[in-house]
DNA sequence: GCACACGGTATTGTATACAAATCTGTCGTC
DNA sequence: GACGACAGATTTGTATACAATACCGTGTGC
């Protein structure tokens, strides 16, 4: 063990608790590490050559965040990772779709101008988005970021600082089961491709309620369409 | 500053960060902490008895819950108290309003049994806040007490574990801007009890959009109210 | 054979020493 | 008199030692 440390104390002071989090965070986001695992501070210490202290900064930041929880029935804190269930989607779902409505009501009161700026970034990407959806085998991974790149769109473009964090904390949370959606429901896409011209006809048109309720309605069907296929797996928790 | 240590080590295992974070937080909302202040690690620590490392925790659970940012315009992070602004609370109000708001949504589609329940506890909250209101001399700290016991009526009995959660992550972070509602607005409370029967019908009627749409205007509106009584102090963050 | 107690092990909580980085004030130079 | 460089003081970042607690397996008594 330690003879494998390679520059414990030489790191150019890069910020060590948030490369540890991203790291961890992508390892929970890919599934490497399925929900239920324990994580223990010592073992992702020497794992990244880092002390327990920048560890249990991260830690501390993926379970506020809600990627870990502390495992029930312990009355010390035992850090695992939280479960994928189709109850849980649902309601995540629900609240990015609270979220990110507010960000597009807000979006369809903004000045001409800017409304329309952001309209026609929202129309190129959700056309690109409908183009690569409709090839023969779809690239997954642009699909997500193309998705991802639509709602940041609006949220970005009217949304002020604390609503822009408070999403910023959430709406990667659905990353997880996002990633199971474009996986198993890539022929659906258009049906959300669909969805997303109404909320862009909704800011365009200048009716905040309509946009926000087309961001619900998106949300909210999507986390339909998710939940068959996590019944599906049997909520298992890993694919 | 070494003699003054009463018992470090003595201390009976409770949850020093928690514990540190709690009193902390109560500073700021109370505003002995004043917007702008810094917090130095070593400071809180003496005061405290506790090391470095439970303050920590502390630190960063308050940052990641907004009650301290850290200062722009230096590389080294430097928490200071976040300011109460007029903006702020417009945001920080219409978010939480949104939040809750879903729950009143969910709350209006609960089992009649269930809502039968809920709806006597929030008309019993809501009538004694009016009476409270009533009096000659209000007493503030049940006026918030009761305000506070309203809303999370509806959250508690409908939310799901994640949007409680967030809602218990949040909302908390308005209570120094109720703080000046209640103080300098305990005139106008019964507006907001009018506006609470508003949402108790849309519960009772079980008209879910209905429900979210009266939290919507009593948050939005308090907001408006608010603004004025920041704008009048001068935004100067002390009071 | 089962319940319970006990001891070893694993893991987290806390304190503290040290290193790195920034900030502040002073002094010298132009 | 102002600007800039340098040195001391502050403060945070990291590592690590130690303490306390929870977990787990084993053994003993009934």
């Amino acid at each position: 063990m330690a003879a494998r440390r390679a520059t414990p104390r030489a790191a150019p002071r890069a910020d060590r608790p948030k490369q540890v989090y991203e790291q961890l965070r992508n390892l929970i986001v890919h599934g490497r590490l399925a929900p239920g695992s324990r994580l223990v501070e010592t073992d992702i210490a020497t794992r990244f050559n880092v002390s327990r202290t920048p560890v249990r900064g991260a830690l501390q930041r993926l379970q506020h965040e809600g990627y870990i929880i502390d495992s029930p029935s312990m009355r010390q804190s035992r850090p695992t990772v939280s479960p994928l269930t189709q109850e849980d989607a649902q309601e995540l779902f629900d609240i990015v779709g609270d979220l990110e409505g507010l960000a597009a009501y807000l979006a369809a009161e903004l000045p001409t101008p800017k409304r329309q700026a952001l309209l026609k970034e929202l129309n190129t990407t959700n056309n690109e988005l409908k183009k690569t959806a409709a090839a023969q085998r779809p690239d997954h991974e642009r699909l997500w970021k193309l998705d991802e790149k639509f709602h940041q769109g609006y949220v970005d473009s009217a949304a002020g600082p604390r609503l822009r964090a408070l999403h910023s904390a959430v709406k990667p949370q659905a990353e997880r089961y996002e990633r199971l959606y474009v996986t198993f429901l890539a022929g659906e896409i258009h049906t959300s491709a669909d969805e997303h011209d109404i909320i862009i006809q909704g800011i365009a048109s200048g009716k905040p309620g309509e946009a926000k309720e087309a961001v619900h309605r998106n949300w909210h069907n999507a986390a339909e369409r998710l939940g068959r296929v996590i019944e599906r797996m049997g909520e298992r928790g890993r694919w």
